[in-house]
Formats: C-alpha cells, structure tokens, sequence
DNA sequence: CATGAATGAGGATTCATTCAT
DNA sequence: TATGAATGAATCCTCATTCAT
C-alpha cells in the first residue's frame, strides 16, 4: 500500500522547522544557550524574528528540540552500527567509530550536545543524559559484560568502565578542529581505550 | 629583624578582594560566566552590589583573575607533589591524585575552569590552557616520555596520551557529586589509566 | 501615474521615529547630550523604553540622526531663500532672517546643534561643522566676496568676517527666551551687521 | 601695623584648595560639568578622591567655587584695564583686549564660564550671568552710552548693542585653539566691532 | 585633614517574548 | 504562517557621596 503523500503544507513547515532547527544548532554550537540569540537564529534561518515562535514556544523549548532530535539520531547511527556486530571489541570500535563519524557529519548539534553536558544548566545536561540513556546500556550490558563474560575484557567494574568510556568520548568530541573534525586521532583513542580493556595474556 | 605585620587595611582589603573572589566562584561554578550576575556576587559576598568594582574592573577581569589564582594553586599543588616522586608510574599516581584532591578542597573554582575549558567563549578558554600550560610540559615530558624510556610504559605517541590523559583528568573533574566529590571513584580512574598505560609483559 | 501610496506600515514606522526624534530633540536641548536620558526620551514619546533601539543603535546614533535631520532642512531652509536673490546685502539679510526663522520654527532641534557646537563632545562638535559645511561656503564665496567685489562691503577678509557672522548666528541662536523665540532683536542683529561690512562713503 | 602672618595651617588649607580648583578646571573645560569626574580631579590634584569632600561640599559646590573665582579675577582684570582709560573707543578696545588676555592666561577657567553659559544647566548660567553683571553695566553705561553722548558711536540702542558684543565676545572665546589661544585674530574682531559702531563721517 | 573602601541610585543596553497585521 | 514593531525585565557598569581610620 502506499505511503500517503504529505500535504504542501506540511512540507513547507517541516522545511521551515529544519531550517530553524540548523540555525539553532549553528548559535547554539558557537554561543552556548545563554549567549545565543534567538532573534539571530531566526534571522540566519532567512525569516524575520517572530518566525521562530510559531514553531518553537520559546528559546528553551527550541533547545529542547534540537537535544532530541539530535540524540535520536546520533544515537540510532550509533545502535545500528554496534548491532551488526557481535563481537564485545569489535562492538566497542564501531561504537566510537560510528559516534565520531556522526560528530563530524553533524559537528554542530553534536557540539551542543557537549556544551549541554558541561554547561551550567542543569535540567538540560539531565535532558542530554536521559536522551542518550539507550548508550549507556548498550555499552554497559552489550558490550562491556559481555566482553568480560566473554574473557576478552579484564575483569573491570562495568559501570566505572562505561563511565569512562562515556568520558572519553565526550571529551574528544568536545575538542573539535576549526573544520570540525575530531581534534584527537579516533584511532588513537580506541587503541587507547581497548588497549586498556584487552586483557593482557 | 622581623618583617613589620600588615597594616588592618592590606589585611581588610585582602579579605573583602578574597570574600569575593569566594562568591565569585559559587556564582560562575552554579551559573557559568554568561549567566552569573555579577550583582549578586558582590551582595552574596556581604557587600553593596558596587563594591566588586573596587577590586576588580569588570566581570571579565573577575574570572580572569579567579582562573589565574586557581590555576596557580592547582598547578603548584600538583607540581609540588609530582616532584616529590621520580618513578613515572609513581609520578603519574601523584598528578591523579594531588589533582583530583584539589578539585575535592576547592570543587567551585575548580568547577569554574571546567565550566571555561568547555564553554563557548574562545579567549577564556585559551587563558584557562595557558594557565595550565606547565601541567602539559610536565605530563609529557617528566612522566610519559620518561615512562616509555623507562620501559614502564608502552611505546605510546606522548602528545596524543598526554591529550587523551588531559581529557580523562578533566571530564572526571567535571562530573562532581552533590557535595563536590568526584563521582568516578578516583583508584578507578588511575587503575584503568595506568593499565592502559603499563607494558604487558 | 502616481506613485503608490505608502503603506500604513511605512506611514506608522516614519511616524514612531518622527516622534522619538521630536522627544529626543526636547530631550537633548532641555538636558544636554550627557544628561539626557534616553530611557525618558522613549516614553516621553510615548513608547516604552525599549523601542527607541528599534530605531536608532545607541544614544549616540540617536544624536547623530538628530544632528543630521536638523542641519540638512536647516540648510535648505537657508540655501532656498539665499538663492533668491542675486545681492550681496540683500542675500546676507535673508540668511539672517531664514536662519532666524528656522530656529523660531524648531526652537529644540536648533537648540540641540548649538549645544553641541559649544558641548565638551568633539565629535558632535566636528559632526555639526561638517554638516553645516555649506553654509560657510555660501557666505564666504557667494555673499562676503561676492559683496567686496561689487563694492557693496568694506574690504575685509572674508575667512574671518564669516567666523565672526557664524559667531554673532550662533550667539544669538544659543539665546532664545522662553517661548523660543531668539531673544535679541533680530532685526538689531543684522542691522549692527550690515553696518558693520557696509561700504562708508 | 604688620599684618599677621598666615598660619602654616592656613597656608596649607589654600594651597590644598588651589590645587584642587586647577584640576577642576581641567576636568571641568574639557568634559563639561556632567561629564566631569570629580574623583579624577582629586587624584588629577595629587590627592586621594575623598580629599576633595573636605574642600567642598559638593560636585556643585566646586563648580560654584569655580565660578566664582574665575568670574572675580576675570571681571577685575578688565575693569581695571578699562578704568585707566576715559576715551570710550579706547576703553573699548581695552575691554575685548583685556579679556581676550586674560582667557588666553587662564584658558580652562575661561573654558568653564563658556561651558556655564552656552550649557543646559539654568542655574549654573545664571549664576555666571550675576558673577559678570557688572561687566555688563561697565559696558552700558561707561562705554557705550559714553560713546553715543560724545558722539564716537552711531546711536545704537545700548542694551541690544551690549548684548551683542558680550555674544561676540563670549563666542570668541569659546572657540580656542589646542594651545589656548583665541582662534579669531582679537585684533580682527575688534575692528570688526569698532567698525561697526564708529560714526562714519 | 587626608585617605580610600564601601555604598547604591541611576542609566545605557540587550533580548526573549507578544501580538496586530 | 510570516512579519517585525513594541515591550519591559534584567544586567553591567559609573560615580557622587559617606565615613571609619
């Protein structure tokens, strides 16, 4: 059967959304959500200033916005990619890989993921950690467990491990060069972090 | 002959300049630079909200001048115990701790450097790694390239380590319990850096 | 065929600066450009403080538009009845009397350029000099040389006749009584004037 | 009878006060009342910024104190200049050029009166207007009624006459070169005037 | 009297938000 | 829906003035 068509209309405000929705990013990466401007943003997607109200109800719901449709998405990159394998170390090098190559796709909104973790507000920073939740315990049950059930990882507190992991990760995504690119060599990082799991026999 | 004792008015004007600097860090620790008021500082502080600008001239030279005083303290109660160690894996142990110690005593300045090191504005940031410039010196060159001479550690790249190091270092100091503890348990954190770091032999 | 009306957007836009630029000229010739408070300029136009950065960029812009609005209808009024007639005396009368009659008619925004002429700002000042620039030409070249060369004046050098005629407009300009009318006879004043340059013989 | 000699204290006191009035008029003359800062007068006359409290009660105060001094020696050097002459032309003549050179002796002073008269603040002009009330009879009565009765001048009306060679005066005064010199010629100015009022026959 | 830390009213400016068109 | 003028709370900073030493 197929798939009904959208109307015009909707089109058109799905196209206005993501337009806003960019701009936003764009502010929101390079100011952090204090100093942007929400006058700006409307004004950078190419609509005047008021547009932006009748998509968004305020400048918070705004961010609100682009932290979940952002994190759905780098996290379903993420998921997809892990899934197709079975392998614990194998999982955990798509992991980073896959969430690095979704930070240099979409540096922007990954940016202000990062500025959202460790930036002051917290009732946003606890929206970003429920959002990725799903990271968590992949990394926790499907990976590192089972990685330790399976003798490839030393026998490590999982929750620690996948604390550290998470920071690892964070931290390189948040070390961006000008182009957007992973300032430290992914490569590096994995041999680092799975360098440090593998057990060393 | 003993040095005459300060006048009360050095002693006064240092306690008020302290008092601030005090307030000044709870205020850009919970709100980050952009978000504090610099009002409020001076009145959480004890004084009227006019007094700030008798000691420092604006809020930019305020954070500036509370980074430039934490990281003088940090940095020297790390060097200080890094040298008291020559054993690299000793030494890196000691920067763990004394670092993550410090972050514990004083958790809002310290969280005022995390909040600069990750926020939006380019020209504190910069100022934040300058101040910290001789920890990097010292990682690389006292501690890892030591260590791999040694043949403690692996043959590992020592900026990208010392890089990988900084950002573990950080990302742990940036997640703090409610009463300003570390929340990854410390040993943690240096067990898994120092077995990612040790020669498996 | 007609050009379109204005639109009652355009009609209401010019009408709001009209009025924040009569309440600002009120503002500025009561108080000064330091005193004057813009906030109060704004809703003595009947506005909330707010809206006067709608429409200019800062106190400073708003003067610079004042300053210039007034100095260019204030040279026109001048230039359009000195062109009128081909006399040297005949045309430095009607210079006197258009400039008279323009002060008389916006007695606050004339108010406004004599303040600044004789404020501590040297940037207004210089601003008013080079908007008022024709002026001085107009007297120099068409009516003090003029009238030397035609015998109707003494023989005296223009550059410093025309400051001294400036001096003496001004003067009487920065006197008005209280209903904004200048407050010495101006009559008296050219008389005294064309006087003092007519040809003795 | 010798005159006692002053107190060391008193001594002291003036020349505190001396000191305090030379930096006012600085600050005053260049940035106008409003804008003038009276702690950076205090320090500007080697003093600490509360000093200035002990000398005069106020910011208004002082310019007051200014005022009235300047006006004082101002008005004394010309009428004693004036007086040593009989001839009305003459004393004239000695009237512009004493004050010409006493402007051009104590050109931030003078500077202040300018500011006072062609300011927005009524009460400090009015207060300058009664300081030289009686350079205003001298002129009247002595000079310009004196020339009319014998016949030197043209029979102007005497007040619009004073009228406008006080705006005369006071407009070439006002414009200053950088190193304090009167910018029109004196010597121009008064020819322009003396012109301007002598008998032609 | 000199000092300078402390005070707090005042003022320019920003910007999220509303709403009539 | 899109627009952008109007709004006014919020905030940084200045500076005249006070007063304890």
């Amino acid at each position: 059967m197929a798939r009904p068509q959208r109307t015009t209309r909707e089109v058109t405000l799905n196209a206005t959304r993501e337009r806003l929705l960019q701009a936003a990013a764009a502010e929101f990466a390079t100011e952090g959500y204090t100093r942007a401007n929400i006058n700006r943003i409307s004004t950078e997607a190419g609509f005047a200033k008021g547009t932006i109200y009748n998509h968004f109800a305020s400048k918070r719901a705004l961010v609100q916005a682009l932290i979940d449709e952002t994190a759905a998405s780098h996290v379903s990159a993420i998921v997809t990619e892990v899934e197709q394998e079975v392998d614990p170390m194998k999982r955990l090098e798509r992991f980073f890989r896959a969430g690095f190559d979704f930070v240099e796709r979409h540096p922007k909104p990954s940016r202000v993921i990062v500025n959202m973790v460790y930036g002051p507000d917290e009732a946003l920073k606890n929206k970003v950690y429920k959002a990725y939740g799903r990271l968590f315990d992949l990394l926790t049950h499907d990976i590192i467990e089972a990685g330790i059930t399976q003798n490839q990882f030393r026998e490590v507190d999982p929750d620690v491990t996948v604390a550290m992991l998470m920071t690892i990760y964070l931290g390189s995504c948040s070390q961006l060069t000008a182009d957007g690119k992973i300032w430290l060599d992914p490569t590096h990082i994995m041999s680092f972090v799975l360098d440090g799991l593998r057990r060393c026999d």
